[in-house]
DNA sequence: CAGTATCCAAAGGGATACTG
DNA sequence: CAGTATCCCTTTGGATACTG
């Protein structure tokens, strides 16, 4: 997403941080599909594909594979005739769980207070 | 962003909220700039230019914007003899304090593991 | 000073078809 | 089934110059 290059006052490891998560869970489908993979546990790519409605092969590939990448999913290709792939989410997938909570906390306060206005 | 089409488990409202918070906070510059304006109060336009490097004027302007029409900064125009305009957090976005310190802490966490791969 | 106007490059994402 | 390949459109963001 490009690099950080402002200068605010906090120290620079929790500004990368921040960033970091921020941009895991940025882009259309991100928290989509580790919501369906929480609610649903381990599922193949068909099954991500049809949950998250929409989305097409290419797109789900990419992001499966960035998911992948940060230790967020594990990827397991099974040993089945026409061969299938599991996905499941990671134990540090896990402790995102505050952040979603936090997130959604907020965008619920926030929902309110832009729709009053 | 594109609207939300995948269908996981939690309540529809929780799922917009989610969306609605991290929407908020994603792109380059949002959390730069909420940054600058918590840690030095009140900023002029051109303060948050200089601070926010590399920002162009066109980006900060349609930046601010957002901001404000979500109502996480006030926008005052001063009287000054070349007019100025002051920005400041609403009360509003200190309600992002606990998301912020979240995605911090998920976010340290999250380079550690990423560096050691 | 605080923006706006124009032009442009890169990234994100969709449609469709194809492959091992 | 689980992806890849191509093509294409939209969004994001940067460079530069200009205005009230």
């Amino acid at each position: 997403m490009g690099k950080l290059k402002c200068e605010p006052d906090p120290s620079i490891d929790k500004r990368l941080a921040l960033r970091d998560a921020i941009e895991l869970l940025s882009g259309k489908w991100k928290v989509c599909i580790l919501s369906n993979l929480y609610h649903r546990g381990t599922m193949r790519f068909k099954d991500i594909l049809e949950t998250s409605k929409g989305i097409t092969p290419k797109v789900l590939s990419k992001e499966l594979q960035h998911l992948e990448d940060n230790l967020m999913i594990t990827r397991t290709v099974n040993n089945t005739k026409p061969v299938t792939v599991s996905y499941a989410l990671t134990d540090h997938a896990g402790e995102t769980q505050p952040v979603i909570s936090a997130l959604i906390l907020f965008g619920l306060s926030h929902r309110k207070k832009i729709k009053n206005k």
